[in-house]
DNA sequence: GTGAAAGCGCTAACAT
DNA sequence: ATGTTAGCGCTTTCAC
């Protein structure tokens, strides 16, 4: 590492100070604006500055102040369509904010994870945002000993010492049922991956609640969670395919994420039921696949790219407290993306 | 930017040296194995580092050696599946050699491209990763005036100085037209984005090269361009639909990306001609969506991960290469991946 | 094998 | 309004 090549050399602060005729510290001041400028010295200090093609080198800002301008992204996978959209969000929030975001793509692994945050706490990273729930738990202790706060997205903090920003899970699923209720559906099925985070453990939870209380039978052999599969299109269409060969065929299907949703689309499609004349769908997550499918699938959005920001903003402001702020749980509204996934029942 | 919280100071090299009872360039030249350390001292360093729980300061280290560990990446859309592809290639390798990707995203902005190489030559970054084609033309002027070391992928370079990293396009398009042409298919379409990158064009040309080498009639009104749309999903859809409308119906169609196949997937099904039974349908990249969709794509693969992997190799040997070296342009094979797109002509 | 000292490019008191 | 000075935490000669 720190390769570099034969260069010429890079103009310094003090390189433009002795060309404008001036201290370093002017310079430095009139680029902070930390003090003012006289107009004549303003110009003097601009023209050396076109004329050595300088540009501050931030390593040596960030020594100084024992800042750092990087902020830390954590996705356990960033070609799955949810986090490139998440880190788009985070990306754009920090770059306002003068940080530049650096990918740790864990590929689920638990040492990454480990090595990764040790890079980033090298780097001088003064807040981290992870994107998903951490494997190795006693990474949290880590961070609290390092005193590095941190926000979560889309999943709960893991103790309540740590802020996340979560879409409203039990909300989501009640647009969705409520959507298929009215357009005249009752005989609605659940299709989940495995619900190894909180938040597809509500989903489910709700689910089974507002059936009930909107008085809808809940059939067990219409509640379908995968225990094993990890590709969560193959889980949709596992369980779609199942769901099939039940005697009794729901009229509507609602799943725990949009990957599951196409899965069981392709089950549906291939096994000759027509979707949604036959059978409605709706998904969850309004990942960009959603709309790419035929049909287009009706799904609940997480609004991940303002989820991103968001996170950001709150990071910043923990970042910034003197002191061990609260910690926050922000909770964000879902929102029902109608596509053509769905169709009255006849 | 740079904030901090009222944090527990961190321990310095200066701190682990004390606690050691050596001096402090010992502990450097132990860590950097810079010299050799009596195993006796040795151990008290270890011991001291563990018990201060110290971290080396990366950017301490790095404005020393006027170095950088982070290596920036330029995607137009991370979104965009192809990219979030060739991001994770490009971070696997940069974190081999020990440096943190740092994501710009420039959301096909042109002035957002001169801001972001801004950013990155101010975090000293030594080289740069370009995934796309630059928009502002310009910047390539500027990079060469810092002496920036870069390497684009996926696309060629604007003039001999630069390197970049890019599929076979024509050879990819001869393997997808050779394997139509073994399933017994003569009359092929090409739709296609607009070709306002050399790649497009080159994948274009070569269709109709080989159609007319193999013998295959080549119909204008089976060569569909987009000239308008930007949405690659629209604009398939779109074509796809031009194309049904034309009095002779073609057996298969090649498309200038999977993106576009996707659409004239769905303008081909919402038109209720089946795929592959009533036309043939193959792609070009391989994107992850292409394994979603149903029927499943059979599909040319860039290798994007690869690519982006051997990006980041060429690009530590141009950065560290004392002298210009000579740019290189890699040519990577693409492949076939077959899906069920595709079948034999009645 | 270990240590003393210089300094990377910058900021921030503190003077003037 | 501008300048002087003292480091930030580390690497790297160069002595010993």
């Amino acid at each position: 590492m720190n390769l570099r090549r034969h260069d010429k050399p890079k103009a310094t602060m003090r390189d433009v100070a002795w060309e404008a005729g001036v201290a370093q510290s002017t310079v430095s001041h009139y680029l902070n604006k930390t003090a003012t400028v006289t107009p004549e010295t303003k110009r003097k200090i601009r023209e050396a500055i076109k004329k050595m093609d300088y540009r501050p080198n931030m390593v040596a800002r960030n020594l100084k102040t024992r800042g750092s301008s990087i902020l830390p992204l954590f996705v356990p996978d960033i070609t799955n369509p949810f986090y490139s959209e998440l880190a788009k969000g985070v990306a754009d929030a920090a770059r306002r904010k003068g940080f530049d975001l650096v990918l740790y793509d864990t590929g689920y692994q638990r040492n990454r994870e480990g090595d990764y945050i040790e890079m980033a706490l090298r780097q001088q990273a003064g807040g981290l945002v992870i994107g998903y729930n951490l494997l190795d738990e006693r990474l949290w202790d880590r961070l609290e000993q390092t005193s590095t706060p941190a926000i979560l997205i889309d999943v709960y903090p893991p103790n309540d010492l740590w802020s996340s920003v979560v879409v409203d899970n039990e909300e989501g699923i009640r647009i969705a049922v409520d959507y298929l209720s009215r357009l005249g559906h009752h005989d609605i099925a659940y299709l989940s991956e495995p619900p190894y985070l909180l938040p597809l453990i509500k989903r489910q939870r709700e689910f089974i609640r507002v059936m009930k209380e909107r008085g809808f039978e809940v059939r067990r052999e219409w509640i379908l969670v995968e225990k094993q599969q990890v590709n969560r299109v193959k889980i949709g269409f596992t369980l779609g395919k199942e769901l099939l060969s039940s005697p009794l065929r729901p009229t509507a299907v609602i799943t725990s994420s949009d990957l599951v949703a196409i899965g069981a689309l392709n089950a549906f499609l291939s096994s000759g039921i027509k979707v949604p004349s036959e059978i409605s769908l709706v998904g969850f997550d309004d990942i960009i696949l959603a709309s790419y499918v035929h049909p287009s699938l009706t799904t609940i959005r997480q609004p991940k790219f303002d989820m991103g920001q968001r996170s950001v903003e709150i990071l910043m402001k923990l970042m910034s407290a003197s002191d061990q702020e609260t910690p926050v749980v922000e909770i964000i509204p879902p929102q029902l993306i109608e596509r053509h996934s769905c169709a009255g029942v006849r």
